[in-house]
DNA sequence: TATTGTTATACTCTATAACTATA
DNA sequence: TATAGTTATAGAGTATAACAATA
């Protein structure tokens, strides 16, 4: 609640100069589903961030990874679209995976212009570790939350997002 | 469910070809708290985007006059770290809704230094109307949820970034 | 010496247009 | 004609270093 702003007794001349606030209000951006979604995704990929560090891997890269180990032959089209990436980001990021060894390319046995990808026997090594690593992490985070609701979050963002 | 993929019976020589997956698998990615609060926040902000286009503001835009309204008399050092903006890119931001006319700056009355942002009378109508926008679009997102878990997902989002 | 605000700049991310090879 | 993938490129967003004025 605040103070309602005293009057300047002396000097009706003068505008009206607020005081500088002590404490920022930040009440109706918070009360914004948006505002605290976008809020709270930037908290929780700054950890993500930092646990792929080591494994020289952007989220990007780890959510291709992941999907490919999970999916094997999957397109990029269809990797295009379950990560919400533009085709012309994605050239990149699983070229360079590729060149790292840990992504093939292998033939579409039913289209020809498409390529099946999969883990190298690498990429299986270093998507397993990673995802251990993000995995904790992210439960680490989770802990913030009051008893276990971590599922409850997740639902309702799913909610949000689907 | 998965099928288990069949043994190729003519050839044994070729690699274990996988067919392309027709349904892509995310659940590990969506079990992910930072995975699935980034998808929700980028879903959201679509919103907010298309609701600010007529006013020509960003998101940041926005959320820098709803913190001066709210505010008035808060300095460039409150807003970025309100916003979790860094301060030469808050400069551009601040400068160019002050050229709208939408915000003023005034001489902080206790550090010389500083600056006092203030919005103009039309500053004060543009963020109403804005927020009255914003906030509409924001509970219609927000009608996604189930019964009424809007006040449950903020608190939660606000437990992960806070 | 530390902080507010600023300039210049580099780097990353995201988006669009146009092309090829194939369906 | 439509789609998968690619190239080139533009634009927006984010980050660091260095500086002036003031605390």
């Amino acid at each position: 609640m605040k103070a309602i702003v005293p009057v300047a007794p002396a000097d009706p001349a003068a505008a009206p100069q607020p005081d500088p606030p002590d404490r920022v209000d930040a009440s109706f951006l918070e009360s914004l589903v948006g505002y605290s979604a976008r809020r709270a995704a930037v908290t929780t990929m700054a950890a993500v961030v930092e646990q792929l560090t080591p494994f020289e891997l952007r989220p990007v890269d780890f959510s291709v990874l992941s999907l490919v180990a999970r999916n094997p032959g999957i397109t990029s089209r269809q990797l295009c679209q379950a990560l919400e990436v533009l085709p012309p980001n994605l050239v990149g990021i699983v070229g360079a995976l590729q060149k790292r060894g840990l992504v093939e390319r292998r033939p579409h046995p039913l289209d020809r212009r498409a390529a099946s990808l999969c883990l190298t026997a690498a990429g299986e090594r270093l998507t397993a570790d990673a995802e251990r690593a993000v995995a904790q992490s992210d439960a680490e985070i989770a802990r913030r939350l009051p008893a276990d609701e971590s599922r409850t979050l997740l639902r309702l963002l799913r909610a949000l997002y689907r």
